[in-house]
RNA sequence: GCCGAGAUAGCUCAGUCGGUAGAGCAAACGGCUCAUAAUCGUUAGGUCGUGGGUCCGAGUCCCACUCUCGGCACCA
């Protein structure tokens, strides 16, 4: 049975370049798992972008000396590139700085206003004269009313823990004043918009209460924060959040709500509705009408994913099936599942831009290849703890696994066949239980690792893939063809032609994970057509600006999540080593890097 | 402070319904030579963060504590 199945990676903010562990827990498991269902067959879109909106945009522009939209393309032209020699295949990677997106984020807000989802209050706020702005609670420090400690922030004292209210704050300075100066603050009433969360409580606990093949604590985290302090049967767990904010850059209030030209619409609320805008405008881009609708229509063969961070949580769970509820009335899909990962770590300590502390995708991948690095963070993915990133786990996983067990594999029997056989298939003669074993578990692991992936336990898979690999290893060593081949060269020629198939089941199966060797090995087992697609990057204008696109061009024939067919005689593609070994001086040299 | 999670072999991580602790890699020993000195076999290696409790029996359930991560509503 074919579905309908759409898979979302979160929205990296383009702030800067991405690093590992940004691909970490989306990019990369989104990939393995939208490459599986394509190449089982269903109908797959998986589209994202970068969030061009946000302060961490607008601050590095100011640090930079430049407009938020300079700073948001430089980085979204980066990424593109680095998602693309990542082989993360999207149907399309856009912006949120788009003509599109900003009338969808305005469809939206504008339906739930009319509708009543939306309410504007007004509420006194700390303004900072000098800066000319008015101060979001981050925004502020000063002494605690609680402890006293000197640099409590305005939204929480770090100190004691209180939450706390900016006004409340004695002697509150801004963050925008540099050191040494100081800035003017006065209390200004300012109104907002705020998304009023409390109506979609119940149906959403009702919702995330059946959901309970989620992750459990993306299921527990979730019905927690929407139970709140009420009941099983009355959760009061939402309280009204704002959705606008004192701005220029961001999506505009609408004008149909009123004329606010200092106001832009928050970045979350934006940012997830790009799932949907970037849908529209794939279809829009490739010149398919509406067939964006297949996946935001609610019916049984209709799924989506959403591959975040821990840190995202609610808004995936939360926020976002809220605006759906709002906006569609019913008739648009929530995420079917969302398996958050939890977060990639460096060498024992978080990534940080500030600190140097990290590994950009653009520079590993101009010294090393991608499938090295897939294999690293899909064994080392952070499905259900923290996990680190070391350079020395990196040259040992590449040497001591993919070269040693996979690679090697592969090297082994196709160059001993193809100096042996006449570059061909060996015609085996018939099949022992020993050959008929192993063929079978082979075949057997497509449906176990597509099982995995399908279920999202992404490094279960990948460690069944590479168990047959191993298996065949043994095999190999057990049936010994190099020395059969004196005396019973059908004998050798069976064993061979086992693990040429064993070879071309587990291309297969790690394909999802390894799409540039699996389509090399591919070509190696003697087939003429493509296992993976190609990218294009496009430049889509609209009436008032232009922006860059990727997109992932799928093969003109799908080659199937299905068991080997290879048969005796048919000739073989030249082999070649699939992975290079690495240095173990690697280690010393890139961790030199670290920090600096 | 409140909420959600994590802590298991030297390293990276599994561990389902409570029933004699698992894998890969690293280590030691042995085999093989087709292969990128790759591979295969064997062995060794653990008071399961700490302290209590329930139970015939606890890595697993309950309580308390320690440390780490995330969220806690104008950072995203």
């Amino acid at each position: 049975m074919t579905n309908k199945i759409s898979s979302y990676p979160a929205w990296p903010y383009v702030n800067g370049p991405l690093h590992l562990g940004h691909v970490a827990g989306t990019f990369v498991p989104n990939d393995i798992f939208v490459r599986y269902q394509r190449l089982r067959g269903n109908d797959v879109l998986s589209v994202t972008g970068s969030d061009t909106h946000g302060t961490p945009v607008t601050v590095t522009a100011e640090e930079e000396g430049r407009t938020p939209r300079e700073v948001a393309e430089e980085y979204h032209a980066l990424a593109v590139a680095s998602l693309k020699q990542l082989g993360i295949s999207l149907n399309l990677y856009t912006h949120t700085d788009t003509e599109n997106h900003y009338r969808i984020t305005q469809q939206f807000f504008l339906k739930l206003f009319r509708d009543g989802y939306i309410f504007q209050q007004s509420d006194p706020q700390l303004y900072d004269v000098d800066a000319a702005r008015f101060l979001p609670d981050r925004y502020v420090e000063g002494e605690c009313p609680i402890c006293h400690y000197p640099r409590a922030r305005g939204d929480q004292c770090e100190n004691c823990g209180n939450l706390l209210d900016p006004l409340q704050l004695i002697n509150p300075r801004s963050r925008f004043a540099k050191p040494g100066e100081t800035h003017k603050l006065e209390v200004r009433e300012t109104s907002h918009f705020y998304l009023d969360l409390p109506k979609f409580n119940k149906p959403l606990y009702e919702w995330a209460k059946q959901q309970t093949h989620w992750k459990p604590n993306v299921l527990s985290f979730t019905l927690n924060y929407l139970r709140g302090e009420g009941a099983d049967e009355n959760p009061t767990g939402l309280k009204p959040r704002a959705i606008t904010r004192d701005l220029e850059w961001g999506v505009p209030i609408p004008p149909e709500v009123g004329n606010y030209p200092d106001k832009r619409i928050y970045v979350w609320f934006d940012a997830v509705i790009g799932y949907y805008s970037a849908s529209v405008e794939w279809a829009q881009d490739f010149d398919l009408g509406d067939a964006w609708k297949k996946w935001w229509t609610v019916a049984p063969d209709v799924q989506s994913f959403q591959f975040i961070g821990k840190d995202n949580i609610v808004f995936h769970t939360v926020i976002w099936p809220a605006l759906l509820l709002g906006f569609g009335d019913g008739k648009l899909p929530l995420p079917s599942n969302v398996p958050a990962n939890e977060f990639l770590n460096l060498e024992g300590r978080k990534f940080s831009k500030s600190a140097h502390w990290a590994v950009w995708v653009h520079e590993f991948l101009a010294t090393y290849d991608a499938d090295p690095l897939r294999y690293l963070l899909a064994a080392n993915l952070p499905e259900y703890a923290d996990t680190d990133f070391k350079w020395s786990e990196f040259v040992r996983r590449n040497n001591d696994e993919l070269v040693a067990t996979w690679g090697n594999l592969a090297n082994r029997t196709l160059t001993f066949t193809y100096k042996n056989f006449d570059k061909r298939v060996p015609t085996p003669g018939a099949l022992n239980d020993d050959d008929r074993a192993l063929l079978e578990k082979s075949e057997r692991a497509l449906q176990v690792v597509g099982e995995a992936i399908h279920a999202c336990r992404f490094r279960d898979g990948l460690q069944h893939a590479f168990e047959i690999a191993r298996e065949a290893n043994a095999y190999l060593n057990q049936t010994e063809p190099w020395k059969t081949i004196k005396v019973d060269r059908e004998r050798a020629g069976t064993s061979l032609y086992v693990v040429l198939r064993v070879l071309d089941n587990l291309k297969t199966a790690l394909y999802p994970y390894l799409p540039f060797s699996s389509n090399e090995l591919h070509h190696q087992l003697g087939y003429t057509d493509d296992l993976a697609g190609t990218f294009e990057t496009r430049t889509i204008a609209e009436e008032t600006r232009d922006h860059l696109v990727l997109a992932y061009i799928p093969p003109k024939t799908n080659a199937g999540w299905k068991p080997s067919a290879l048969r005796g005689g048919e000739p073989l593609g030249e082999p070649k080593a699939l992975f290079k070994k690495l240095d173990e001086s690697v280690i010393e040299i890139e961790t030199s890097k670290l920090g600096k």
